[in-house]
RNA sequence: GGGCGAGUAGCUCAAUUGGAUAGAGCACCGGCCUUCUAAGCCGGGGGUUGCAGGUUCAAGCCCUGCCUCGCCUACCA
C-alpha cells in the first residue's frame, strides 16, 4: 500500500511541477523522513529546483507544500503537507485512515512489474553429482528458493530447474577412483550403495555422498602422483586416465558410462534430500548427458554459424578453433583477436560455454529441439521430473521462458556473459535482456572454522580473514552435518523450554527453528559480499537472526491462544466499526499518540515495496531485513503495551488488531525466505 | 596486463541506489522476569566510511588517480 501511495505522490508532484512552473522531472525522488513523527514521506524536491526557479529551497517548498495539500485531499490519505529542514517537503499520512485499509487486507504482495504473463525459469543448486553438499552450495540453494519465492508471491509463474553436469570431469574424477583406486565393479558399486543406504539416514559418515567426498579429494592428490610410486611419467598416466574415463562417460553406451551414470544417480538423490530438509525442491532436472546425446550442440553449432557469431579462426593460438568475440573486447581490424573465446577446440570438441549457449537456446525456446521427460523423485505435493533421451509419453512442458534466472556464483561471470552475448549475437535481444545471471560471492571458512574442523591450516592462510572452500581438498562443512549441528542445538533448548510437549512435536519445533536459523543467515547477507562462516555466528539464535523473527510470531500467536481469539477476528472488530477512523476517535489518536504502534502498521504497508525492491535488484537480503526490523518493531510494541490486561475495551481492539497485523505480515515474510513460524519456542 | 567484487564501529554486516544526526547484530559495561515466554526489552561507550583530488545545494554511494584483498581471465569442466 505504501508504494502505491509513494507513487500517487510522485505522478502528483510531477502534475504540479509542469502546471505551476513548467518543469519536467524524470525521477522524483522519495525518501523517509529520519523519525516517524517526522511523517511517512520525505520530497528534497526543492533542493533541486533551487537554482532553476531562482529561490530558496524552502520558499519552494512551502509553495510545493500548499498545492500538493490541495491537489491530494485527506480522502486519498494523505494528512498534512509540512515544511522541515532546509527545504524538505516531510508528507503525513492519515495512520487512522491507512490503518483501516490494511486491516481490511487491503495490501497486495503483486507489484505489478511483471505481470502473470512472464514465464519465469530459475535454475539453482547445480551441485556437482560427485560429492555432498557443502555450505557453499546451501547458500546457493537457498538464495535461488527465495528467489523462486518472492518472484511467486509477485504472482509471475516460475519453474525451478537444478542443472545436472553428470558427464563432467568432476564425476569422471569419481569414476576413476571407485574403478581404479578401489578397483569396484559395476557389480560391486551395486552392492557398496546396497549397503550404504541399508544403514539408513543416521549413518552418515558412511552414506555414499560422505564417501564420494572423501573419494573425490583422495583423487585429486592422487593425480598430483607425489606419492611414492609418483614420477612424472606417471602423473602422465594418471591425467591420460582421467581423460579416457571422461571421454567413455560423454559418449555413452559402455560399463564406465554406467558406473558414472550410478554415481551421480545416487549422489543426486542425497542432494535433493538433503535440499528438502530445507523445504527446498524443483520441478526439473535437466542433465548434461541429454544435451550431449539429444545433439542440441550440433543444432545451436549450426544456429551460430549461419547468425556469424562463431568463426573459424586461421592464426595466432587459437589456429583451427572456433571462437567468439568477448562482449568487452576491442578487436582492430585486420589483427587477429588473440582473446577470443574458444568455443570448439581444434580437436573438434566443444566446450563448457558451447553446451551452455545450446541449453540457453533451449531454455528460451529458441532451440527447436525439447528433451524427454521422466519422474524421477517424488515430493509430498508434486513429481520432479528428469531429462531423458525418450521419456513417458504425458509430461509438462519446460523451457521456452520468457525471462531466466541462474543462480550461480560470481566466479562464472565470465562464461554467463559469453553465452548472453551470443544470444545477442544471434539475434535474440530479448531473451539476452530478460537473462539474469544472479551472481553472488562464494562461502568460505573462517581460519578458526578450519582449525575446530582438524584441517591443517598454513600460517599465512591464518592471517587471512577467510579460507575458500574445496571440494577438491575436500576442504568444506557438509550441509547435512551443519543441518544436525543445528538441530542438536535447537533440540537442547527445546527440550528446556517445552518439556511438557511430546517428543515428536519438540523435535519438529528443533528443525522448524534450525531451518529458520539457517536460512536467514544465508539470507542477511547482501549478495555481493562474502561470508566467512563459523559455527559461532551461525549457531547464534539471538539478535539479527532466523529465530528472532520467528520469536516475534510465536509471541504474537500466544496473545491470541490466551485471549481466546484469532486475529481475524481482531482485524474485523476494527473494521466493524467505521467511526472509528474518525480523527479523534480511537484508532486515529491512538495510532498518533504512539509512534511504536504505528510503525508495526506503517512496516506491513511497505510489503509491497519491499517485495519490489526485492525483485528489481535480485536482492533477497531487502526481504530478510524487512522481516528483522518488523520483528524488533514487535518486539518493542510487545514490551511496552500489554494487551491481555488492558482495560479499556477500544484500547484493547486496536493492540490485538496490531498484533494481528504484525502476525499476518510475519508469517507472510517468513514464507517469502521458507522459514516456517513454530507453534511454540 | 584486462574484467568483476570488496574495503564503513573491536568483530560480522546494513545504509530506501545522490538526501536530514552513517545504522543493526555480536562482543563489552549497566539496568529489567510475581507480567501475553528473558531465543526478549531499555540504557551506555565505540566512526577522518582505504588514501588524494573532483562534480553537486547535498557524496559511504557518482568521476579521476592511487593503495590493499579476493575471484575470473586456459583449446579445464
Amino acid at each position: 500500500m505504501y508504494r502505491e501511495l509513494q507513487q500517487r505522490l510522485i505522478d502528483q508532484v510531477k502534475e504540479v511541477l509542469k502546471s505551476a512552473w513548467d518543469v519536467d522531472l524524470e525521477t522524483i525522488a522519495v525518501e523517509q523522513p529520519p523519525e516517524l513523527k517526522l511523517g511517512e514521506f520525505a520530497l528534497p524536491v526543492a533542493f533541486e529546483l533551487a537554482r532553476r526557479l531562482r529561490k530558496a529551497p524552502r520558499i519552494i517548498a512551502g509553495e510545493l507544500a500548499e498545492k500538493l495539500s490541495a491537489a491530494l485531499p485527506a480522502s486519498e490519505g494523505f494528512a498534512a503537507f509540512e515544511v522541515a529542514g532546509a527545504g524538505y517537503i516531510n508528507v503525513r499520512l492519515a495512520r487512522g485512515a491507512a490503518s483501516l485499509k490494511l486491516a481490511s487486507g487491503r495490501n497486495p504482495d503483486t507489484t505489478g512489474t511483471a505481470g502473470a504473463t512472464e514465464h519465469v525459469l530459475v535454475e539453482h543448486t547445480s551441485i556437482n553429482p560427485n560429492k555432498a553438499a557443502h555450505v557453499g552450495h546451501l547458500r546457493n540453494a537457498i538464495l535461488g528458493d527465495t528467489l523462486v519465492r518472492i518472484l511467486r508471491a509477485d504472482g509471475q509463474r516460475v519453474d525451478v530447474q537444478n542443472y545436472i553436469d553428470n558427464t563432467g570431469v568432476q564425476v569422471a574424477d569419481v569414476v576413476v577412483g571407485f574403478v581404479h583406486l578401489e578397483c569396484k565393479s559395476l557389480v560391486e558399486l551395486r552392492g557398496l550403495i546396497a549397503a550404504a543406504e541399508a544403514l539408513g539416514p543416521e549413518a552418515r559418515e558412511q552414506r555414499f555422498d560422505y564417501l564420494c567426498w572423501d573419494l573425490y579429494a583422495r583423487v585429486s592428490q592422487w593425480y598430483a602422483a607425489d606419492d611414492a610410486a609418483g614420477d612424472k611419467a606417471e602423473q602422465e598416466r594418471r591425467k591420460a586416465l582421467r581423460y579416457a574415463t571422461l571421454h567413455e562417460i560423454e559418449t555413452g553406451g559402455n560399463e564406465t558410462a554406467e558406473v558414472a551414470d550410478l554415481i551421480s544417480t545416487t549422489v543426486l538423490r542425497h542432494h535433493l534430500e538433503t535440499m528438502q530438509r530445507l523445504g527446498i525442491v524443483y520441478d526439473f532436472l535437466p542433465r548434461e548427458s541429454e544435451i550431449l546425446h539429444l545433439k542440441f550442440w550440433e543444432l545451436a553449432f549450426e544456429l551460430l554459424q549461419s547468425s556469424g557469431v562463431l568463426y573459424y579462426e586461421t592464426e595466432g593460438k587459437n589456429k583451427d578453433c572456433w571462437v567468439m568475440t568477448r562482449p568487452d573486447a576491442r578487436v582492430t581490424e585486420g589483427e587477429t583477436d588473440e582473446d577470443a573465446k574458444v568455443i570448439v577446440r581444434s580437436n573438434g570438441t566443444v566446450t563448457y560455454v558451447g553446451k551452455d549457449i545450446a541449453y540457453h537456446l533451449w531454455k528460451f525456446g529458441l532451440l527447436g529441439r525439447d528433451f524427454g521427460y521422466r519422474r524421477f523423485y517424488r515430493y509430498p505435493a508434486h513429481d520432479c521430473w528428469i531429462s531423458c533421451e525418450s521419456g513417458e509419453a504425458e509430461h509438462p512442458h519446460f523451457g521456452g521462458a520468457t525471462a531466466i534466472y541462474n543462480v550461480i556464483d560470481s566466479r562464472q561471470s565470465d562464461p554467463q556473459a559469453n553465452v548472453i552475448q551470443a544470444l545477442r549475437g544471434m539475434g535474440h535481444a530479448e531473451a539476452a535482456d530478460h537473462y539474469t545471471h544472479f551472481s553472488y560471492e562464494m562461502v568460505a571458512l573462517t581460519p578458526r572454522c578450519a582449525l575446530e574442523l582438524g584441517y591443517q591450516v598454513s600460517e599465512e592462510d591464518q592471517s587471512r580473514p577467510y579460507i575458500e572452500v574445496s571440494g577438491r581438498k575436500g576442504f568444506g562443512v557438509k550441509a547435512d552435518d551443519l543441518l544436525d549441528k543445528l538441530t542438536a542445538a535447537t533440540r537442547r533448548e527445546v527440550d528446556a523450554r517445552q518439556p511438557e510437549r511430546a517428543e515428536a512435536e519438540r523435535q519438529k519445533i528443533a528443525e522448524q527453528i534450525a531451518i529458520g536459523a539457517l536460512r536467514y543467515f544465508m539470507l542477511k547477507f547482501t549478495r555481493g559480499s562474502v561470508i566467512a562462516f563459523d559455527f559461532k555466528d551461525a549457531l547464534s539464535f539471538e539478535g539479527e537472526t532466523g529465530p528472532y523473527v520467528q520469536y516475534a510470531a510465536v509471541r504474537a500467536r500466544n496473545i491470541f491462544r490466551k485471549a481466546g481469539t484469532t486475529p481475524e477476528a481482531a482485524l474485523a472488530a476494527l473494521t466493524a466499526n467505521p467511526d472509528s477512523a474518525l480523527p479523534d476517535s480511537g484508532l486515529d489518536s491512538q495510532l498518533e499518540q504512539a509512534d511504536e504502534i504505528w510503525a508495526i502498521w506503517l512496516r506491513a504497508a511497505k510489503r509491497s515495496l519491499t517485495l519490489a525492491q526485492a525483485i528489481q535488484t535480485a536482492e533477497p537480503a531487502y526481504v530478510a531485513r524487512h522481516g528483522f526490523q518488523l520483528a524488533q518493531e514487535f518486539n518493542n510494541f510487545y514490551h511496552r503495551h500489554h494487551i491481555l490486561t488492558e482495560e479499556d475495551p477500544q484500547r484493547k481492539a486496536v493492540l490485538l488488531a496490531t498484533a494481528a497485523i504484525a502476525l499476518g505480515e510475519l508469517v507472510a515474510v517468513l514464507g517469502w525466505m521458507g522459514i516456517e513460524a513454530p507453534e511454540a519456542m
